[in-house]
DNA sequence: TACAATTTTCACAAATTACTGAAAATTCAG
DNA sequence: CTGAATTTTCAGTAATTTGTGAAAATTGTA
């Protein structure tokens, strides 16, 4: 598949990105020309843009499923399988900040969790655990947090990013708001 | 400096955890040791501790300050230069939130205001144009929204995250409130 | 069911990233 | 200013991660 260069510098951009985003360079160049081209892709297309060869296409696949970042397509008498993203980029951003949160808080709060079950065998594991204990609240938070984006509507969420600077005076207000 | 189990279990951890966090392995592990460790670090006590070369923990001190991430303490009579976490851990969070933005998205933003202004050459790169604006209206706002909690006390961050399903409620009622 | 098309796996190779010790640079007390 | 203490740099090496081709497995149709 030909690719234009306006697409080819995104991919390219997308790839060194990538690595900072918890995927690698191949993953971050592979989402991205599925993201940016409109018609599903198939893993031939994908090598062939890409230029990196058929079985790094299929593994990158593979992580990409494990983030539920595309979805699967099928063509009328074409046995290919082929490839797209949510029309809907609140869709992509919702499941990047769920399967994002999985990988880099779930683990952590699990063991936050265990240590703050131990005896404490000084004054230094009191220390410990008392910021142990202040992590462990603020990650809980944003886990119910990453929970209630899940459920929430793409307009919801886009509303409320819009809020901006306004979400302070909403704060300001909150009480006299839920006392209602 | 020896180090307690407790604090030896939650330092490899978050050495393991440290390359989901855009940091790696052993700055991951240095800042578990100075979060957790009440008393200031010099770098030879984190040498020690995390058992890796001087030249290491130089390196890692360096990326850490880079991060904002680390006070740096001195000890009357004491030549060496001691390292010590922000003891709010609200602190902590809003400079890895920003951080993070700096380097994952602000590059990104960029790039897509620069595809924003090139011309489209055909219908493909109409689509993905069309693309490119979702993703960057949208990382502009995740950007504002980031700006807007680097200028939040502590109080008010953790009110707002304590808010959880909350949230909802809150939009769904915002005009009332804001119109007041 | 047979077999060609397609996808996946995996051992090895290539590329990238992280770590070290030695040397250079900096800092500061006297 | 001197020099010992301390920190930083950096070239080389070690460790880890990523990419490939060939072979195995799976799929779907005739």
């Amino acid at each position: 598949m030909k690719i234009t260069p306006m697409t080819q510098s995104l991919v390219l951009h997308f790839g060194e990105m990538g690595s900072r985003w918890g995927l690698n360079r191949t993953l971050g160049q592979m989402y991205a020309v599925i993201v940016l081209t409109e018609a599903p892709l198939n893993a031939d297309q994908i090598s062939e843009a890409l230029q990196i060869s058929r079985s790094n296409v299929s593994m990158g696949l593979k992580e990409l499923k494990s983030w539920n970042l595309i979805k699967l397509n099928h063509i009328p008498g074409d046995r290919k399988e082929y490839f797209s993203a949510p029309s809907d980029i609140w869709e992509i951003a919702r499941t990047l900040v769920v399967e994002r949160r999985k990988r880099e808080l779930d683990p952590t709060l699990s063991t936050l969790r265990d240590a703050l079950m131990e005896q404490p065998s000084n004054d230094s594991d009191e220390y410990t655990q008392m910021r142990v204990k202040q992590m462990h609240d603020l990650m809980e938070m944003v886990t119910l947090w990453t929970n209630e984006m899940q459920g929430m509507s793409s307009e919801k969420l886009s509303a409320l990013l819009k809020l901006g600077e306004g979400i302070s005076k909403i704060l300001d207000v909150k009480d006299k708001l839920l006392l209602r």
